[in-house]
DNA sequence: GCCGTTTTCGGCCCGACTGTTTTCAGTCG
């Protein structure tokens, strides 16, 4: 709804105020408590602890929390009845837009436009032509096909090969991808690359000649968007190298990250753009990030960390999180094989871990209440124990190690398939939600925290049981299970797998912050799957993880007598 | 409407591209 208001507002012509809603409602958004809640227990001054709140907002809030509506709210609608949630999904629409739609045409809904568009109604409206008719069509068309965002895991190497593409260009520097790709976060709404060049024109033509481009959208001196064959969005912006740093701290954002460098920059009588920082006309940095950090009085900031979270305050300290590196992983902790629903042997999956760089590997396949799976049994388990004891006298040489575990399912009253006894042979254990997705959150939490006070349950594996664009997280009081890792010494998982990345980089950092120590593991179901950890590194750095609150970066002696 | 290492009043990020205009408003990131 605030959001809405600051769409409502600035149809108005009203300055400042829609700035204000949005900051509010991005403030609402980055709680992950309900907003009922945190006035629940502290009222309005709560409410005005939430970043961009104040009273006005903080009022508007009570006031729909106790009469479920808000009086302004309803005053800017009776006077916009407009669905403009719905209108400015469309690209290239905005409350400008909106205003003259309505007020001309008595566009109300995406239908409603759609209409107005194919009767060719809105190009004789002032400021309108044919081609923005035909822009407004090509957004919707968009916004029915694409319908948002992908995960990062089934775009990221096609970028990479992309990128590796366009450095091949001649008079090319450096490429970089950039944007919330480059922030790793769990999903990506397109594709921004950028390139540093003193030969913009030549490159933009290249770019615009390769086989995946499939429609240009706009293309400029600078800057260049596209859509690609893989119905996915993409920009590519070409930049001086005496801008390079610079350009790519911009085009990395966040976008409430830069804001709030930008007015940093200002507040010391200095201006931030693209092309540098400056006093004045002179550059005082530009050509790397870490200069344009350090000119500002920051500790360089790790891309995964730039939301605006509260890392400019730590950079400003210089207390950031020392985060866990791309290469620190020596084990995985949940892999799947032949046994069950995995496609390859233990002996397989132990080689292919040996040639992704690891040292060890727990095998951690099902138990038997997953029977589509062939899950296994308390005598399926014991015998393929035997099978590791084998196996492990084989690689010793090679020193590497598979550890015994298994992916126990938890029951709906939080009982596990597989007895103490059998548990206490395993050296990890690892329990999960695989059914009853929907229970209440008070019965969904108590079930979760019964399994992680099973004395030999070492790691609860994917927490929440999401899978993105697919299935929801279960409803769970995510700080209550937390408290109760903590308390039984039980880790939580970060799942690499890219459509589950669970827990995902708030429930991380909350996690951390708790003292709460976590696995960072690919799932994987074949021998291909090893490569995905890298997506769970970069849930667990966005996060604010360290090294040492990662069991699995840990030796592996060390990591088995930290375990129950 | 919000906020404070410059402020309790007076600021509020900055530039590229498009379409429809003859100089710029709107949208986007």
């Amino acid at each position: 709804m605030l959001r809405e208001m600051a769409v409502l507002l600035e149809m108005q012509g009203i300055a400042w105020k829609p700035r204000a809603y949005e900051k509010a409602a991005g403030g609402v958004e980055s709680q992950d408590v309900p907003v009922a809640d945190i006035y629940e227990q502290g009222g309005i001054p709560a409410l005005e602890r939430i970043a961009g709140v104040g009273r006005g907002i903080a009022a508007h809030i009570a006031e729909l929390l106790q009469k479920g509506s808000i009086k302004e709210y309803a005053a800017l609608k009776k006077k916009f009845p407009v669905n403009v949630t719905e209108l400015m999904a469309v690209e290239g629409v905005g409350p400008a837009m909106i205003r003259v739609l309505w007020e001309k045409l008595r566009v109300r809904s995406l239908a409603d436009l759609e209409r107005a568009a194919v009767t060719g109604k809105i190009r004789g409206l002032p400021r309108f032509g044919e081609k923005s008719e035909q822009k407004i069509l090509k957004g919707i068309a968009f916004l029915r096909a694409s319908g948002g965002r992908r995960t990062l895991g089934s775009v990221l190497l096609e970028a990479r090969s992309m990128a590796a593409m366009i450095r091949s260009f001649p008079g090319v520097h450096d490429v970089a991808i950039a944007g919330s790709m480059r922030r790793r976060k769990e999903t990506i709404g397109d594709i921004d690359i950028l390139v540093s060049s003193e030969r913009k024109k030549e490159i933009t033509e290249r770019f615009l000649s390769l086989p995946f481009v499939a429609d240009v959208q706009g293309s400029g001196e600078t800057k260049t968007s596209v859509r690609l064959k893989n119905g996915m969005d993409c920009d590519l912006r070409v930049v001086p190298p005496a801008s390079w740093g610079a350009a790519l701290q911009y085009f990395t954002g966040s976008k409430e990250h830069n804001v709030a460098l930008r007015e940093i920059a200002i507040k010391k009588g200095l201006k931030l753009n693209e092309y540098g920082l400056f006093r004045g006309k002179k550059a005082v940095a530009g050509r790397t990030e870490e200069e344009v950090y350090k000119a500002l009085g920051l500790a360089y900031i790790e891309p995964e960390l730039r939301e605006d979270i509260g890392e400019i305050e730590a950079a400003r300290k210089d207390a950031l999180p020392a985060l866990i590196g791309y290469d620190d992983l020596k084990g995985d902790l949940q892999v799947q094989t032949d046994w069950t629903d995995g496609e390859d042997s233990i002996e397989k999956m132990a080689h292919a871990a040996m040639a992704a760089g690891l040292g060890y590997i727990a095998i951690t396949d099902h138990t038997k209440s997953l029977a589509m799976t062939g899950g296994a049994d308390e005598k399926k388990l014991l015998r393929q124990m035997g099978e590791i004891d084998a196996l492990n006298k084989k690689f010793k040489q090679k020193n590497f190690k598979i550890l015994k575990g298994a992916e126990v399912n938890i029951g709906k009253d939080g009982s596990l398939d597989i007895a103490d006894d059998v548990l206490a042979q395993l050296d990890v254990a690892g329990a999960a939600v695989h059914s009853h997705f929907g229970l209440p959150r008070h019965e969904q939490t108590a079930r979760v925290i019964r399994a992680m006070e099973n004395p030999h349950i070492d790691i609860i594996f994917h927490l929440t049981g999401r899978i993105i664009g697919k299935r929801p997280a279960i409803d769970l009081d995510v700080d209550a299970v937390i408290a109760a890792a903590k308390r039984t010494g039980t880790v939580l998982e970060v799942n690499a797998y890219p459509d589950r990345m669970d827990i995902k980089d708030e429930h991380v950092r909350r996690a951390v912050a708790a003292g709460v120590l976590l696995s960072i593991d690919s799932d994987a179901h074949s021998t291909r799957h090893f490569d995905l950890l890298e997506y769970g590194i970069a849930a667990a750095r966005r996060g604010w993880a360290e090294k040492k609150d990662i069991i699995n970066a840990w030796p592996v002696e060390k990591m088995l007598k930290m375990l129950k």
